[in-house]
DNA sequence: ACGGTGACACCAG
DNA sequence: TCTGGTGCCACCG
């Protein structure tokens, strides 16, 4: 592609580090999570599980980037003012793939969280 | 350039 | 359990 106009869009294909932080976003399976930090860390930036954060704030609910399966470490959807409402269709659309959420709106990392593979795909 | 903020995580009390 | 401080670093005014 030519990029003879380069528009300042603030996309994946605009920022690698965030192409790679959706690359392995999908990779996550149907029913499965991941927390921000192990997303990080597979990408070799551990501590900087903000940026992750920050990735996914940018992708849009109706992306084909499972977004909602990224949780963060206490196993919990991170509330934000910033988000009015999408935290509540994360929620909604994990319960859709099966997976339950306790009283305190905690889902179970043991049971839940992906564990990537060499050979996966 | 700079400081405040944040879909996070970890540690000390 | 909860609060507060630190590390991380991109984004925004």
């Amino acid at each position: 592609m030519v990029l003879s106009s380069a528009p300042k869009e603030t996309n994946a294909e605009a920022k690698p580090l965030y192409a790679a932080i959706y690359e392995v976003v999908r990779q996550i399976p149907f029913g499965k999570v991941a927390t921000y930090g192990q997303i990080a860390e597979l990408l070799g930036l551990y501590g900087r599980a903000r940026q992750v954060g920050y990735a996914l704030f940018q992708v849009a609910p109706d992306s084909d980037i499972p977004w909602h399966r990224v949780v963060n470490a206490q196993g919990k959807i991170s509330r934000s003012p910033m988000r009015q409402g999408n935290d509540d269709l994360q929620r909604i659309l994990l319960e859709r793939e099966g997976v339950v959420f306790d009283a305190q709106e905690t889902l179970s990392l043991a049971l839940y969280r992906w564990s990537p593979k060499h050979s996966e795909d």
